[in-house]
DNA sequence: TAGAAATGTAACATGGCTGTAACATGGAAT
DNA sequence: ATTCCATGTTACAGCCATGTTACATTTCTA
């Protein structure tokens, strides 16, 4: 879950750009003048931020300069937004450490290609694989093979989630919201049933090996350790 | 996706000049002394390194020699920038071991086909060929050569890469951000659906050998390696 | 430079997945 | 034992991820 920051001084626009960011699945952060920006960066350090370049009082490229010439927030990727008629060129942008831009008036459509294509250029190359064994339950992440009691199981991408996650807690109680929270996502809105509903799904295509899935009763789920 | 060193004092040029090389689908890394590049060169091994003649500190000859110097980057290919009142010819330049120079004022144009030309020389004359067999498919990337269930098939140059990438990392899931990043290119923009519909044109064009690329439902892709 | 090939995007199709609700079950408290 | 409430289970309608095709645009090639 990406967590984007979006400091943008009209109120309308900012709106329009988190509203936008939250479908897609971001978190968001906004703010709305470079000062409150700068302060939201350096606490929340989020994943990437879309900055105006015309800002009251500090300039978005005195924003991005500071925020590249400190330690902690270097590395985070800035999307500038920029007015056609500010004739900030592209190189002006990159001066300053940006790594990409958008120009004013811009489509939902480019801006989110373009969000996209920034925070794939820093995600890691090779994700972590591993292969978790779980009494009679292995899963193999990197292949995204799972297998109980040497058959291999076909989940879905959601059984796949939960039983992941209940896997990489073993031994420790979740409680539907905290699930609910990793699996579907922080910003799901539904019934907290539906967690039992995946958990019964689960247990009955793992068979045999589906019994370490314990309910733990006024709490939630947790996955035998032993 | 090569990797290219700019080491340059002078911030406007330095940006502009890495602005270029992003655009020709190189990843940039830069430097504004002679110190920070050596360093940068030593741990991130660029495939070429742009070098001003002039820097604050250490000379850029003095850098070029270091370099040439260490087994580890020896072979790393280094292309001058020199002013026209610096009276270093050809000789002096080649003398410290740069493979190319351009002098300043320089068109872009110019500087992006000597670095073309330099990489191009220093690949290594057959890239490292084999033959990749993935149940009735066969790579020969010697010879750019694909056989699905022993009839030849033509591929289109997107096709081939992608076929290639599935088949070097077979048996593992690839998301399509990664499989964008790899087969499409470190700065591409553009809608994640396009790896589907490539996906669609390898299974046609491979026929029932096509079997064995697998879809995993909101995770990515996958080939067999059984 | 014309024509062909390749490419990316949009639009539509489809089938599996998913969340919800309704009913069933069983444990715990009184 | 009875009642309540948390959880188990099942069915189903809508949705969403992917498949597929068509088309406009770009790139290649002769």
């Amino acid at each position: 879950m990406k967590t984007i920051l979006v400091i943008e001084d009209e109120r309308d626009l900012l709106d329009l750009v988190a509203f936008n960011l939250e479908r897609e699945g971001y978190r968001v952060l906004t703010a709305l003048d470079g000062r409150d920006g700068l302060e939201t960066a350096k606490t929340h350090l989020p994943d990437l931020i879309v900055l105006d370049l015309m800002l009251p009082g500090i300039m978005g490229t005195d924003i991005c300069k500071i925020l590249k010439n400190n330690e902690k927030t270097e590395s985070i990727p800035i999307i500038m937004l920029t007015a056609k008629g500010e004739e900030i060129d592209r190189v002006v942008g990159f001066e300053v450490g940006a790594d990409d831009y958008v120009v004013k008036p811009f489509s939902n459509r480019e801006l989110m290609l373009r969000i996209r294509a920034v925070l794939r250029r820093s995600e890691p190359e090779l994700k972590e694989e591993k292969i978790i064994t779980v009494g009679l339950i292995t899963i193999d992440t990197g292949r995204h093979v799972v297998t109980a009691d040497d058959e291999e199981i076909i989940l879905t991408t959601t059984e796949y989630k939960l039983l992941l996650n209940l896997a990489e807690r073993r031994g420790r109680v979740q409680n539907r919201d905290l699930l609910l929270k990793n699996v579907w996502g922080y910003n799901y809105v539904g019934d907290t049933r539906t967690v039992d509903t995946h958990i019964t799904r689960l247990r009955t295509k793992l068979g045999r090996a589906g019994d370490i899935i314990k309910t733990v009763r006024g709490f939630g789920y947790k996955m035998e350790d032993s």
